[in-house]
DNA sequence: CTAAAACCTATGACCTACTCACAGGTCAAA
DNA sequence: TTTGACCTGTGAGTAGGTCATAGGTTTTAG
């Protein structure tokens, strides 16, 4: 009812009309992003997002500022950022310092996991293709005692180490 | 004390022998497989492994079976078989039916997953590289108040729609 | 022979990054 | 005014373990 702070701009109004000045719920600010609005609240509960609150219903408001950091935070999840990765990113720009250098090299980094991440995988390709050959020519076999399944068993057990992160 | 069944045959002896019969505790088990106690306890509750109790001191026994079952449970994690599977298929093997038909197909699944991953990963890492690449021309500046780090908010949003399982 | 170290037990919490369910409060349209 | 759609906070669930705790047992050193 009271006007005061929390006039509403869009309700009614596409929501990709974004060059408004927002003032969003929960579930607006969602739908504007193109996530889950249980990803809004576990956001904001994380401190990635910082609404105000409504003191005569208890609701949360977001504004035009959260729904920037949440693109920037789904995009940097993607990019295969961590949720405090990304947090502390935020901070850094709340602070009015530039993040972009931090984001270089933790980017860089990123980039080297994704291309181990890619050699790993392109070794399982080869092996497993390897076994399928291979496996053409075994009988299936019951279960002796000796033998739970010769076609894992007899699998060469070189894989990548993947647990090790220094 | 009492020598009954639960007579120790290498306790003493190096743990890498593994043609004698094996009476083994946890830790036993855990070090002849590699892997850490705790799974060992993990995987007899989820019934992967089947040791039997001694009833004076409530102490689990594993013998060679059960060290057999446990490489082949890490050999079929590595190949990407879920927990869930490799019971199936020790369950399959102990009702003397052969395993390895499902086996098959589920690698055959596994190998297409494979495959899909090494591709979306690709699509990303070429992605990363052009967005490095222009990054080199881009300054750090400082956040406005309308950006928070021009490197990641120009970031080309395509990426793979990962959380789709069919 | 005894005390400490090293092991065993079961249970529950923790990890990631959400997602879902629930109970109860608020609000807008019909 | 009722109904349905939204809001709130809390707690549980996901996969595959890992770690912590408290308390019992066994082995080893002195």
């Amino acid at each position: 009812m009271a006007p005061s702070i929390f006039g509403q701009a869009f309700h009614t109004a596409a929501p990709w009309n974004l060059a408004v000045l927002l003032d969003m719920k929960v579930k607006e600010l969602a739908t504007a992003a193109g996530v889950n609005p249980d990803t809004v609240r576990f956001y904001t509960r994380e401190g990635l997002l910082k609404p105000t609150r409504n003191p005569d219903n208890n609701y949360q408001h977001y504004d035009t500022e959260d729904l920037r950091r949440l693109r920037f935070a789904r995009k940097a999840r993607q990019l295969g950022f961590s949720l405090p990765e990304v947090r502390q990113i935020l901070d850094q720009a709340d602070d009015h310092h530039s993040p972009c250098p931090m984001v270089r090299d933790v980017f860089q980094q990123r980039l080297a996991d994704v291309e181990r991440e890619i050699d790993e995988l392109q070794q399982l390709r080869k092996r497993m293709k390897t076994a399928l050959a291979a496996w053409q020519d075994m009988p299936d076999g019951t279960p002796d005692g000796h033998t739970i399944c010769r076609l894992i068993e007899h699998w060469d057990d070189k894989a990548p180490a993947k647990q090790v992160e220094e």
